[in-house]
DNA sequence: CTGCAGGCTGGAGTTCACTCCAGGTCAAGC
DNA sequence: GCTTGACCTGGAGTGAACTCCAGCCTGCAG
């Protein structure tokens, strides 16, 4: 029998959908970002459907400039059970006002760019 | 007579101003990314209005993520004179561009973390 | 049977952007 | 006259987050 093997994704596969690279992969493994990932009988990697969903979580707290000490946190609370639903909204509530202030941040800097884009513009003729 | 000299700044009064770090502002200058600073009789910078103008679009490209060697092109261009002008336009245009995907970029993710943290909200009651 | 793609490991190396350090100069206040 | 604080130099060190490497294995296409 070929692979219906249920909602199990090879490294190649994790690479293509999480935009993670292979040693990133292993890397997070390394460090604890990501549980011990299982291996079929020739010890390759074989991630879960789990393992993905939660490579997305982390694909979109590093997109929004978290700290990898602190997603090792967030993965330490996750792994701690449900007791720790409010630790874990509290860090996500401070991660997400940070993001906010990135964006204004950004926002208000574009600003300044875009007054010298049309500055050059006016005496570049 | 003490200093009414006409717009210098010390050092430290750059750094006050500017939010770089002295070693950050000597840095930028050993790189290039500052022309010689001009020094008094004892050899410390004293900084000028107008380096205190391009430290400002310094810090502006830099808080929106633009990478040294790009500024330091931007550098470059800017000493190089009138005629890149149109350089310098496309330059800042291609990185307003980026500041925008940036932007955009965030704003999705954060759609994603708040989610996150309403489903948080309504397990953990 | 051979070759190759796609994995594996532990550990070393890389890039970026600073940041720190030891040892020294200089001007001003006590 | 001495101390203090701001500044100087060249060069080494740091931290974050990967990224690469050598040497190895294994399953499958031709």
């Amino acid at each position: 029998m070929r692979s219906a093997d249920v909602s199990v994704y090879t490294p190649g596969q994790v690479v293509e959908e999480t935009g993670f690279s292979l040693d990133t992969l292993r890397y997070y493994e390394r460090i604890g970002l990501l549980e011990p990932i299982g291996r079929n009988a020739a010890g390759q990697r074989r991630f879960t459907q789990q393992d993905v969903g939660w490579l997305g979580m982390l694909r979109c707290l590093r997109g929004t400039g978290m700290p990898i000490a602190e997603m090792l946190r967030f993965a330490e609370l996750t792994r701690a059970g449900d007791h720790t639903f409010r630790e874990r909204i509290a860090l996500l509530e401070a991660h997400d006002r940070r993001v906010e202030e990135q964006v204004d941040n950004l926002r208000e800097q574009q600003v300044a760019i875009r007054n010298k884009i049309r500055y050059y513009h006016s005496v570049a003729g």
